[in-house]
DNA sequence: TCATTTAGTGAACAGCGTTCACGTGAACGC
DNA sequence: GCGTTCACGTGAACGCTGTTCACTAAATGA
């Protein structure tokens, strides 16, 4: 029992808070590393090589410094993780407030998720970060924030506003989940080898839907193999909205 | 290049297809490790320790032999969790048909998604696991048959099957994912310490929602933090069945 | 009996996350 | 100016991991 303990942005021992320099314990060795830019190197390596290549390790190397340095800024690469998965969704509230801004609760909602899908495709894995996270920084919970935000503004309850907020980040994590999966075949190296090899998914999935009796899944075949990823998201969170606006105007004659 | 190579359920030197005896390549040495009992070992292992605490060895181990013993059988982990992956999804597209099958398609449908939801949930890390894995399996093409097949059915096109069977999967998953999340604190082992020192997951997001200016989700936290994850996925389910039902009385004029 | 064929072992390899006693170097009190 | 103080980073180790491979073990067909 030592050093690091807390999670998010920073760890306690270098108050670096984010702007301002007040409590600066300017004693000892000046340190050479700074976690929001170690932060920012994984993020890098991260897209250069992948989830599984990630290791401390390089990342240090990366820093110029030795994996047990990072330690005292992270207390476990999980929580190198978590500080990753919370930095990749910056601005993921304000872009959706630009992009979806003028539209109603519907539009704004859906501005909301595919600014958050948008964040999470932006980086290689970047789904499969997240997924592996409990993020709670402010990020995250503006993230939230906005959701429930739209969705009690356009007259829903609380517990309405919670219960779509959670379905709106399954959907959009699992989603995203998917289609980045579909789109690293098998080796996951930066450098594919020369021949194609590796058959993808697409392929993979036809040849196994051939191989049984699948009549209806060999009907949507060619929608869910050409890959139009966008297409099915939106989809998706058309079905969410269009669900939500069906609770807005309850069904037939029934009370709110 | 040597032996394996295929995947899903067993590969291709022990021709142990499933209840047929016929082709017995019954030269050499008997075999002790049955590719089968294997998976369901693994499958116990991970429910008594985590995913985490799942090895080679220690499957090897249980099964009392070898690590190396086991890439005979599958080629390589990533392998063994696909068919891990597999055989927990055995008797989902079933016990969706035996609850469901008298309802109309949004009962079936939703019968398909709650059976999905119970499979992941009936083991430990099942939608860690299943997330992992592109399972092209019988029992994952049977989900994806049920879905498209009460879709097409009830008259969507195939298009549109394609796409809720994305968005129904998605949510699903990613759903399952963040419920199995929540159960697991940090200490992942399975023993957990006399004191119950880890603030869980609920008590984490307080504090944090706490530490901002975050009104609507303050609003929104009884209801996530209550932790009624059967609640949650209903009511997401709810929203991509009511949003399918008004994509089949098309918008505009209110009809009831 | 013996060659053949298949299954499993044992040891190793390269790498992983993590820990910790110890050097390093700047700022502080005197 | 100097020695103390203190945070920072190193280097080496620990106990693991997934995976490979030469080799042994155990059965069969001839």
């Amino acid at each position: 029992m030592s050093s690091p303990s807390s999670a998010e942005g920073a760890t306690s021992p270098p108050p670096s808070a984010s702007t301002s320099p007040p409590a600066g314990a300017t004693r000892g060795r000046p340190a050479r590393l700074d976690p929001s830019r170690t932060v920012e190197t994984a993020l890098r390596l991260l897209d250069e090589s992948g989830l599984d290549a990630l290791t401390m390790r390089r990342l240090a190397e990366a820093e110029g410094a030795r994996a047990g340095a990072l330690y005292r800024y992270f207390a476990t690469k999980q929580e190198l993780l978590t500080a990753m998965a919370e930095r990749m969704l910056a601005g993921v509230a304000a872009d959706a407030a630009a992009s979806g801004g003028a539209g109603d609760w519907g539009e704004r909602l859906a501005a909301l998720a595919r600014a958050m899908r948008t964040a999470l495709l932006a980086r290689r894995d970047g789904a499969r970060v997240y997924a592996g996270t409990h993020s709670t920084g402010p990020n995250t919970l503006g993230f939230a924030e906005g959701v429930t935000g739209v969705l009690r503004e356009a007259g829903f309850g609380d517990e309405a506003a919670a219960r779509a907020l959670m379905a709106v980040s399954a959907f959009t994590l699992g989603h995203t989940l998917e289609e980045q999966a579909a789109l690293e075949p098998a080796g996951a190296d930066g450098s594919e080898g020369a021949e194609g090899g590796a058959p993808a998914d697409p392929e993979r999935l036809s040849g196994a839907v051939a191989s049984g009796p699948y009549p209806h899944l060999s009907a949507a075949l060619p929608t869910l193999a050409e890959g139009d990823f966008t297409a099915h998201f939106e989809f998706g969170l058309g079905l969410l909205v269009a669900g939500l606006r069906s609770l807005e105007h309850p069904p037939s004659g029934a009370t709110a």
